[in-house]
RNA sequence: GCGGGCGUGGCGGAAUUGGUAGACGCGCUGGAUUUAGGUUCCAGUGCCGCAAGGCGUGGGGGUUCGAGUCCCUCCGCCCGCACCA
């Protein structure tokens, strides 16, 4: 056995099947035992795994397997986000039907993630493309009707025209959809939504709490949700000027106090005073027309020039009715936002003070900076809109901000206008409904009919999966559901007359909002085990990438929430949060390759020739040149992917675990090279060797503690007792790659300990050796076990507990302290961890170094930190 | 424009509360063993300097006995949002 080195495919093969049969990865509840739930975001089911992914799931299996070690019942889950566009479209390019492609696919990346050596419980895998699945969301769909949580409206809504379907404003990514890449159109559509904003505050209150998220991922979500306090305030319009029935004009503002200030009211083009006020006036109507063709993408929004069309009414000011101001429609107010009518305050607002200079209309300052002279101040070309001092304000003058906000806000709200307050305070949020309706085949469908009669008519529950007909057709763009010849119609389940089915399918989005519930209970004949959920939620470590920050984190947050209000679900910790903790990973990253034709080729078709600047890539089978691309994310697209069956066959699961946790901290992007590769592939076989010669001389296994230990042992057992301690920490906090360095370091000093000899010795090596092995169990669970059963154990390490560190170890008797001289370091000092500052003070000043530095001159002072540091000042 | 993050050797990156900057890996240099089985082991490796010593965490300034870490300011890169009233 000695010297040969660790065959990692053969052997990873037979410690998967030891797991596998005996099950030690199925979860289940138990009490009097800490849980511990771990996540990974679930994989869309595209094809094959390639090494790029593998680094998230390696992360929560690291985490998975190191908190099992130490005493939680751990639940580590796998599953399909199933659903979606990538299936249809292979439907119409491959003629292979969504389901086909979309199980084939699981089955492939099922096998490989096995091939990985995953502590998952495979027995709760679910997809979401199953009935299994989505009648149950189609439960969950129902009982949010019932409560409101989901309505139907009538809606301005973006049109994908490349996937045929309906996206929410989320998914649309500078005026794109965000996986067709095609611009985005607005169309009038009725459609489904669910009521999110009715959690608006409660969203944003409860990110404050959530305190294991990157604090960016929460300012992503509250600028998303985009909170302001502002008012509603109503001006009267002069009928003279007005169109008929169009005697007020409401505008929302949060910024009430610079009233004074104004000096125009705008409109948005698609505000029904611009309509009736278009009616009659051509000119008027071709410029919201072409208000309304303008782009919304970044780039014709940054080239876009503030433009304005005076309706000619006028408007009167709601502080001094003697005052009267000029109505604008123009192309900078958004419909969709506020009342889609403002008032503009152009020395307080930058788009207000261009449009004002061009238009020539007043700007006179409102707000006095502090610090400046009211006499003097005024305003040019560069708007003030923060907080000062009140001037040109009436009664406000010499108020605050704050206590001009306040003023105004109580004067508006009694005075009146046609019996009704002037002005309201008004909470306004950026936050939108989730439009969920899709006009698609591959997607949950929507358990409702319409009725002629009835009209919108809930499927009974005992109805019950409403299932996709399996024989739709794909040849053609549009609603396979839509077109199908039968599937629509059917009778009427209140009237029993004749009734459509609704033909839109759910977004997919809408499927991965709840599956990590459905994981606590995924053969439940409800959508949620209340008791099961309430044990296992919420998750305690989820982990996945950036990109949904928003999307399918804000979804899920919103999800778990009308979960618990249509009773549903009940979290045993009240706080209604479905992820405790969450970890975004980097990516894996790998150069591209061009080929002098444009195409992308895979890494394989490449050759690499010479080094650094003359490094030159060359195509394999033609012997072409090849130009190396930039370092890019690891995706299909720009063929940059190492297949993850390739590198397992070849170099074992563990080398690429170990690999995608080394170096690069998790949360940044690693690069694949090589090189980097080859190092991981080298250590491997390094601790192989480490235990398999070591094994041949350390002592029994269980042999009792020698009663004398030479100074080398006890050194060795400190070193074995940190490392154990310093692994598990880094691990804890998800500092894979500082674990990665911590075991390299004990690695060197267990290599050199191994030389050593003696009765006592043995013993040490011993235990430095099993810890070594712990330690590397979670990262590299295969050779972890073999090296175990090398050192003499018939039992898995996957069951063996993290051993405890001995306290009395991790600290040294004698420490070494640094020796500064005016805060430069010049020598360094032994002394008894126990010393106290003078003693250390005394020795410090005996050093030559000391005296040499000091030149002779008297010590005026020192410093001492004890354990740490001393400074002496002279 | 608004918000956030980052900047440390040739490279990836370490460095609780301010307390020996550069752990660990890669690369490189020299040596030993083996000699083609994707070897292994030992020593060295921030910069300048023969040395003593000096200089060093994007630039400048500050607080402190002491700053990669805190404050101010400037520069560069990255990410998110974006006509939100």
């Amino acid at each position: 056995m000695a010297n040969q080195s660790y065959d990692a495919p053969a052997r990873e093969k037979h410690w998967q099947e030891a797991w596998d049969k005996e099950g030690i990865f199925r979860a289940s509840e138990k009490e009097g035992l800490p849980k511990c739930y771990v996540l990974e975001m679930f994989p869309y089911p595209s094809g094959r795994i390639h090494v790029g992914h593998s680094r998230k799931y390696t992360m929560g299996d690291v985490f998975a397997r190191y908190k099992r070690a130490k005493g939680f019942n751990v639940l580590h889950p796998m599953g399909w986000d199933a659903f979606g566009m990538p299936a249809e479209n292979a439907a119409m390019e491959r003629k292979v039907h969504p389901a086909e492609w979309t199980y084939e696919n699981i089955a492939t990346m099922r096998r490989q993630l096995k091939s990985m050596g995953f502590s998952l419980d495979w027995s709760r895998e679910i997809a979401t493309c199953s009935p299994d699945y989505y009648q149950h969301q189609q439960k969950l769909f129902l009982d949010m009707l019932k409560k409101g949580l989901a309505y139907r409206k009538s809606s301005k809504v973006n049109w994908d025209p490349v996937d045929h379907t309906v996206l929410a404003n989320e998914q649309v990514i500078d005026g794109r959809g965000w996986r067709s890449g095609a611009l985005v159109e607005q169309r009038e559509l009725t459609q489904w939504f669910f009521k999110i904003t009715a959690y608006a505050d409660e969203l944003l209150d409860a990110l404050n709490a959530l305190d294991k998220w990157p604090e960016k991922v929460r300012l992503m979500q509250a600028n998303w949700i985009g909170r302001s306090e502002g008012m509603l305030v109503r001006f009267a319009l002069d009928g003279a000027t007005a169109p008929e029935n169009h005697g007020e004009v409401e505008v929302y503002t949060t910024r009430p106090d610079t009233l004074f200030g104004a000096s125009f009211l705008a409109v948005s083009a698609d505000h029904p005073l611009a309509k009736a006020a278009a009616a009659n006036n051509p000119k008027l109507e071709a410029f919201c027309e072409e208000c309304r063709r303008m782009g919304t993408s970044v780039a014709d929004l940054e080239t876009a020039e503030k433009q304005g069309f005076d309706t000619g009414i006028r408007a009167v000011h709601p502080l001094d009715d003697s005052w009267t101001l000029p109505v604008y429609v123009a192309n900078f107010v958004l419909m969709d936002y506020g009342t889609g009518a403002i008032f503009g305050c152009p020395s307080g607002d930058q788009r207000d003070l261009d449009f004002a200079r061009k238009y020539g209309l007043p700007f006179k300052p409102v707000i006095l900076p502090p610090g400046k002279d009211a006499a003097r101040f005024e305003i040019t070309d560069k708007a003030y809109d923060e907080d000062g001092t009140m001037i040109n304000s009436s009664f406000l003058d010499g108020m605050t901000t704050e206590e001009a906000f306040a003023e105004v806000a109580k004067r508006l709200e009694q005075a009146k206008l046609a019996g009704k307050a002037t002005g309201t305070r008004k909470v306004n949020y950026r936050l939108r409904d989730w439009g969920v309706s899709r006009q698609r085949y591959w997607g949950c469908p929507i358990p409702v009919v319409h009725c002629e009669t009835c009209g919108i008519v809930p499927v009974p529950d005992k109805d019950l999966p409403v299932e996709l007909p399996k024989d739709a057709t794909f040849d053609k763009p549009g609603n396979p559901l839509d077109r199908h010849p039968t599937w629509k119609h059917t009778t009427c389940p209140s009237c029993g007359g004749k009734a459509r089915r609704e033909t839109d399918t759910m977004d997919t989005f809408v499927d991965s909002s709840w599956y990590f519930v459905r994981f606590t209970a995924p053969h439940a004949k409800t959508p949620v085990d209340k008791d099961a959920a309430a044990y296992w939620m919420s998750v305690d470590q989820y982990i996945g990438g950036i990109e949904h920050a928003i999307l399918h984190l804000l979804y899920s947050r919103f999800f778990t929430r009308a979960l618990c209000d249509t009773g549903h679900l009940k979290l045993a910790d009240n706080t209604r949060e479905p992820f405790a903790a969450l970890f975004t990973q980097g990516m894996v990253t790998h150069e591209t390759y061009k080929s002098r034709h444009g195409g992308w080729l895979q890494p394989g078709q490449v050759r690499i020739d010479g080094e650094g600047s003359a490094r030159k890539a060359v195509e394999i089978a033609t012997g072409e040149p090849v130009t190396i691309g930039p370092i890019e994310k690891m995706s299909k697209s720009r063929k940059n992917t190492i297949d993850l069956d390739e590198f397992v066959t070849r170099y074992g699961a563990d080398v690429a675990r170990w690999f995608v946790l080394s170096d690069s901290p998790p949360e940044r992007d690693v690069t694949y090279t090589d090189v980097g590769v080859d190092g991981a592939r080298r250590f491997v076989q390094r601790i192989w060797r480490l235990v398999d010669q070591g094994a041949e001389k350390v002592a029994e296994k269980g042999a009792p503690q020698p009663s004398e230990m030479g100074a080398d042992a006890v050194a060795l057992r400190r070193a074995s007792h940190k490392a154990l301690t310093q692994v598990a920490s880094s691990i804890e906090g998800l500092r894979f790659n500082v674990a990665v360095a911590q075991i390299y370091e004990f690695a060197n000093v267990l290599g050199s300990a191994l030389t050593k000899t003696g009765a006592d010795m043995a013993w040490a090596q011993r235990e430095a050796l099993e810890f070594m092995v712990q330690m590397i169990g979670p990262m590299m669970p295969h050779l972890a076990e073999e090296s175990w059963a090398r050192l003499g154990y018939n039992t898995l390490l996957a069951n063996k507990a993290w051993p405890e560190a001995d306290p009395a170890l991790l600290v040294d008797d004698t420490i070494v302290i640094a020796v500064q001289v005016n805060g430069k370091r010049r020598d360094e000092l032994a002394i008894a961890r126990t010393a106290d500052k003078a003693e250390i003070e005394a020795a410090a000043l005996q050093l030559e170094t000391v005296q040499r530095a000091l030149e002779g001159r008297p010590v005026k002072k020192v410093i001492v930190v004890p354990q740490k540091i001393v400074n002496v000042v002279g």
